[in-house]
DNA sequence: ATACAATATTAACACTGTAAAGTTATATAA
DNA sequence: TTATATAACTTTACAGTGTTAATATTGTAT
């Protein structure tokens, strides 16, 4: 047979070249910038087709923003821990996720800011990805405080802590442009440092 | 003569109701989700008499941004700093600004997140209400540098790193408010305490 | 009362997201 | 080979959007 292969394949297929498409246009010009009509033209169907693939426009931002996670995992999953030195580890981790979010900024946001205001849920759900994440970082802070390289607080807390930190620099130096800030790797550093110093104490 | 000024008075007054309305609807609503016309039915004008006080509606945002920051300004004011402890008077200005946000979570998004997206100008320009606010975090830093209390750092930097962690934990847990964060008000001290532990270091 | 300026409205344009109905192509069964 | 069913896609349509230009209304000054 296999037909049904193939069939299954291609709409594999277009639903990806949907995504593709997507991910382009808001990135370069803004989720509410971007018209079903838009994302059509550019694959060249027409604009219900799209809604034989996903549910409605927040549906396709979600989708987009779950490709994004995924690359952030892997991206962060490339880097070689140094059991020895989980420290810098996470020191590593936390620059990593920075410079993620500045090389593509507007997928940052639409992930962590313009998302959660169309889409309910978090997309931090049992099993979905962006737990995934997450645990990555749990899993490197536990590591830490078991070392006790860390004050003994809570692992929830403390990767809490590094969030909020690490997620303020980005899209502080992704909104605000013009601002005078200090070098920005500067300013990364010194970040990721100071959070890192007072969770010692 | 006078009617002068009380026209002149009776156009304030009508700006200002269309600039009410609009927060109310954007705070409750959403800025996206809120049309012109809904804002014109609210007032009980048509939709069009809006543009005759406002540029459009990315203005409108930007003139509710204005009197959120304002606000913001305000009751960072209303703290009474005690000279003889700048770090308390940190710790307690960083915590006001957290929960200001997390009190009109919208107006927060809106000011510093969302309107970045529409207008180019970043609203920290010299002499601006944004500038006045973080001048006022300037002051605070540089006392603290002066008295020692933290580690021989550039001023701008320092303040850049607070608000990086202020910011994103405020960020946060406005938009991820079902993530199972730890207790939040123990959340947040954590945050600025470990900030300012590691800015001392 | 009349002319003038300020203020507000109506009508219109080119878009938007999306639901419903209609069309076409393909795969299976007779 | 031809009929039928199904999946894939398009057309049409609706109610709503921001915004402009032209028009109407109002209140004030002469």
């Amino acid at each position: 047979m296999g037909t049904k292969e193939r069939r299954a394949r291609e709409k594999e297929q277009l639903r990806r070249q949907i995504l593709v498409a997507a991910r382009e246009l808001f990135v370069n010009e803004g989720y509410e910038n971007v018209s079903m009509r838009k994302i059509a033209n550019k694959i060249e169907y027409s604009p219900t087709t799209i809604y034989l693939y996903f549910k409605d426009k927040a549906d396709l931002l979600d989708s987009v923003c779950q490709e994004t996670l995924l690359n952030l995992l892997n991206t962060l999953e490339q880097l070689k821990r140094d059991k020895r030195d989980p420290l810098e580890t996470l020191r590593k981790s936390g620059r990593t996720y920075v410079e993620f979010g500045l090389k593509y900024p507007q997928d940052y946001k639409l992930t962590f800011v313009i998302r959660p205001q169309f889409q309910k849920g978090l997309g931090l759900e049992e099993g979905s990805v962006g737990e995934t994440v997450f645990n990555y970082l749990r899993e490197m802070v536990s590591e830490c405080i078991q070392q006790k390289k860390f004050c003994q607080m809570d692992v929830e807390t403390t990767g809490q802590v590094l969030w909020s930190a690490v997620h303020g620099v980005t899209l502080l130096l992704i909104d605000f442009p013009d601002f005078p800030w200090t070098e920005k790797d500067t300013l990364i550093d010194t970040v990721i440092h100071t959070t890192i110093e007072g969770l010692k104490a």
